[in-house]
DNA sequence: GCATATTTGTCCGTATGTATA
DNA sequence: CTATACATACGGACAAATATG
């Protein structure tokens, strides 16, 4: 029973199996990475890495590998390993292949599970009621499970895995704004209209809708971010 | 000079950046799971290859990581390494990450590239060609390029890249039917449909063809799966 | 069910090659 | 150009888990 505590603890996807060293490693700098505390363009050493944590030198470049792989850090031969500096092409790739899955995804809406549905709600919901109390990071959340929800619409783990990865590079990209407080203002308006769209079965204007969020949202970064 | 062809040689992207050993290995045993050299079910000894292939444990288990990455292998904690064995649920899964990412950037072909456009066409005249030869390899091959083709018309390296993975897993679970004929003898028909659609600009038409060959081959695999 | 053998998980030390000051 | 620092890769070691008889 204390098992479950513990890996529920260590990091993500704590399910039933037994979590490795490296993946509790790879989680703990996965948050630190998008805390911030790791800022983009930091080298990782190994052997200091390695003692702070107390791990030796393979286990950790078994958790850089599983990164590196969700490329949050990137690996130069020879080098070492970086948190990722994300450029204004990154941004480009990261939300063209949004638009894809969350747009495609967002066209099963009809077909889709109703728990599948509710958590699209639950997520416009729980941002409303952060913005009422004026807490911004959780809107900021609230917008990410949105998101979330919607590729989780068509159902396959594949591409939620996929996403996740997308959504944790954006969380990157954005770790170089300081104030987000108006971009995810901005962004509420529009989850809710596509909310709304849905409840109406208007797919179409839904998907519409989420593909004009896109431009804009792509826009704020790649303007905001620093050598574009 | 000439360490390019070796490059080259070994495998995948051999870019202009030096490929590690790990990667080397790691083509190395994709290629030979994908031909079906290592069968589905397999378990790779650390020990065992590690000799076979003159390279530490180490080294070995770096490749596994990456392989486990593309879902060639699956890992199971103090039990080693195997070939995965594709289910049902697998092909629905994998099948359904498909459509959406492949329709979604079937629907950019007005605004793509005439390169990414070309390379459409021309996977599907190699395919054509092959069947004329009776050479059904190449009408295979031909398949996958074609579908690697239209997730590349998003021009999207994340979105290529999981494409890829997705294209080789499927290419797994096709390992273990033995008479491929009649399938790709059937799909070439569909695609050489969809590219007459998109010649004429009738892209709806084309999604919905697309969607159409998705179902089928779908089933295809499903109904083939033993103990699906 | 038990004891043994095998294999994996993790760590360490070292030699070599590579990039940077 | 030399020197330093670091990553790469190897081989060995031991504990823990698993498989086998």
């Amino acid at each position: 029973m204390t098992d479950t505590w513990v890996e529920a603890l260590a990091g993500g996807k704590a399910d039933l199996e037994r979590v490795s060293t490296a993946q509790k490693v790879a989680d703990m700098i996965r948050s630190r990475v998008l805390k911030g505390e790791l800022e983009p363009g930091l080298r990782l050493s190994e052997e200091a890495l390695g003692t702070a944590l107390g791990v030796s030198r393979n286990t950790l470049r078994e958790a850089f590998r599983l990164l590196t792989h969700d490329r949050l850090l990137v690996h130069e031969h020879s080098r070492g390993v970086f948190v990722r500096v994300p450029t204004a092409a990154d941004v480009r790739d990261l939300y063209t292949a949004r638009r894809v899955i969350e747009c495609g995804a967002l066209r099963l809406w009809p077909a889709a599970d109703k728990a599948a549905k509710d958590a699209v709600r639950q997520a416009v919901d729980f941002a409303v009621k952060g913005a009422a109390k004026d807490n911004w990071n959780d809107v900021g959340t609230g917008n990410i499970r949105f998101h979330q929800a919607i590729t989780r619409l068509a159902g396959s783990d594949r591409l939620n895995e996929e996403g996740d990865r997308l959504y944790a590079e954006v969380r990157l990209a954005f770790q170089v704004i300081k104030e987000t407080r108006s971009f995810y203002e901005r962004y509420l308006v529009w989850n809710r209209t596509i909310v709304e769209l849905l409840s109406k079965d208007e797919v179409d204007q839904a998907v519409e809708s989420l593909a004009e969020y896109f431009r804009i949202a792509e826009e704020d970064l790649v303007t905001h971010l620093p050598s574009s």
